[in-house]
Order: C-alpha cells, then sequence, then structure tokens
DNA sequence: TTGTGTGCAAAATCTTTGCACTTCG
DNA sequence: CGAAGTGCAAAGATTTTGCACACAA
C-alpha cells in the first residue's frame, strides 16, 4: 500500500534527498480525495511546508510522476492534475461535474490485450485506462 | 462518413454561419492524418485561408467538438491535440522504446465499463484508453 | 563540505477576452 | 441591414528557466 514512508524510502534508495517540501507534497497528494492542478497541491501542501513554492510542487510532480507514485489524471478538457498513484494496477474513475474521483481495480482486458498484440505485433506492457462520467450525488 | 460538406450542412443546419476561416479549420482537421495543436491547425489552416487567426481556430476547434466533428486527443503529457472525429473512436498504442504510435479501434469495454458503474454508482460516459509495450522491431 | 534542491523573479507558452471591423444570410 | 464571426492586441493562466541561496547527506 502507499504512505509516505514508502514513498520516501523509495526516493531515498533512488538516490533522491527527502526534503519538507518533498514530503509536504506527497502528503498533499496521498490525503487528496480526488486529483488536484499543481496550484491546488501546492495549497494543501502548504499546511505541511508553508513556504513551498509552485516550482517545487512541478519539479516534484514530475519526480513522483516518473517513480511511479503520482499520475496525470486526463478528463475530456483537462490533463492538469495528478492524483496518487498506487505503484500496482488501478484505474481512475473522475467525475466530469464535481471532480469525485475514484480508483478501482480488476479491469479485465486480457482478452482484449491479447487481439490488438497480435494485430499489431506489439508486445503490450501496460495500459492506462481512464473513465469519466457523473458520480451518484451529481446525477 | 465525414466531409467538409456533410460538417458545413449541419453547422448551416444549427444556425452557424459558414466561413472561409470555418471551412479552412474543417478542412485542415479532415486532411490530417494524426492529430494536431491548434497553433499546427492553424498553418495548416492557413492554405486554404491564409488570415485565419489562432483565436478563431480555438473557437473553431470549440465549436467542431461541441457538435462532435473533431475530438480532444489525449496523450499521456499532451491533452492539447485535436483531431477530426472522423477517426472514430480509437486508442493508441505506443513502444516505450523508440516512441512508434499505432492506432487501433475496436475496444470492447462495455461489459467491464456496465461493472464499475454498478460498484460505483457513476454513469459512466467516457473512457480513456493507452496501451504501451514494445514494438515489434524495439522487441 | 558539497552538490542537490529550493524559492523567487522573469521568461516562455498557451488560452481567453474585449473590441472595432467584416461579412454571411 | 443586422447579428454572428473575425483578427488583433492585450490580459490571464499555466509551465519552464536562470540563478543565488539553503540544507540534506
Amino acid at each position: 500500500m502507499l504512505s509516505e514512508e514508502s514513498i520516501v524510502q523509495q526516493l531515498s534508495i533512488s538516490g533522491y534527498r527527502i526534503t519538507r517540501p518533498r514530503r509536504a507534497v506527497i502528503r498533499a497528494l496521498l490525503e487528496d480525495e480526488g486529483y488536484s492542478s499543481p496550484a491546488r497541491v501546492r495549497e494543501r501542501a502548504r499546511r505541511y511546508c508553508a513556504s513551498v513554492g509552485l516550482v517545487t510542487v512541478y519539479r516534484t510532480l514530475d519526480l513522483l510522476s516518473q517513480m511511479g507514485f503520482a499520475r496525470r489524471i486526463h478528463t475530456e478538457n483537462d490533463c492538469h492534475g495528478y492524483a496518487a498513484a498506487n505503484h500496482g494496477h488501478h484505474h481512475h474513475l473522475v467525475c466530469r461535474q464535481c471532480g469525485a474521483t475514484v480508483e478501482f481495480k480488476g479491469c479485465d482486458l486480457s482478452r482484449f490485450l491479447v487481439r490488438v498484440s497480435e494485430e499489431t505485433g506489439y508486445v503490450i506492457e501496460n495500459h492506462l485506462l481512464e473513465l469519466e462520467g457523473l458520480c451518484s450525488s451529481c446525477q
């Protein structure tokens, strides 16, 4: 499971330094139920590191994305939000009205992926699937 | 099938005026094999209406999207490109090594989507699916 | 101590808005 | 002719860069 400590540990192992601003961004992401723009991540992060700048948030989100701990969330008209990503397999379902984000697992694409693989000659290693719709309260 | 004339006709029926700049943007989109940023759409459109401005391209892309004749294309780090909706429902398969991109159609997620919908209470309206792997020459 | 990481300010992009002029219908 | 549409310039928003200073390791 994803926790501040496990992320910090991985960063450290990979040679990155553990700083107050980085911890603040990580915490902000983890406590976020939905997904947030960099600016919004910063607002949250400020609770843990009042001086954190937007630039650092951008850089940290980049880093976390590369490490697989955060993911850019794509919705129909916006791809500027980020959410914490469990390293394992999961997807996001986003409400287009209020932005509420739910993670779910257990997508079964295997047969479909086999077909695409056969048709294209690619070895498929990864897939990104995002769903968008209306949550129950926005319907 | 999508053609300049059929789009123009629909716009007209819906009460929009048929102008040179709009035709130019439509033609630019239709002849585009892939997808393009607004700036790039404008470059192409200039062949048909040299004076067309970026602002008009933005507004026209908006209009066409609303009408369902254009679609915003999402890739991992960019969701600012547009393509004619002509190309229908499709997804991208990208090689992580060399970046070669293939489009494919015919994903069948319906049963899966029903399940997620039941579990979450969301009405699912849209999905974004991207595959990543190794193309045949990179394997 | 040392070099990675940070914040600030400024630059570079990208997108939207206000407004007077054009032009379709 | 009248209102919708256009281009320009300017404003807004978002993201990146350069640089001197701070601070993990």
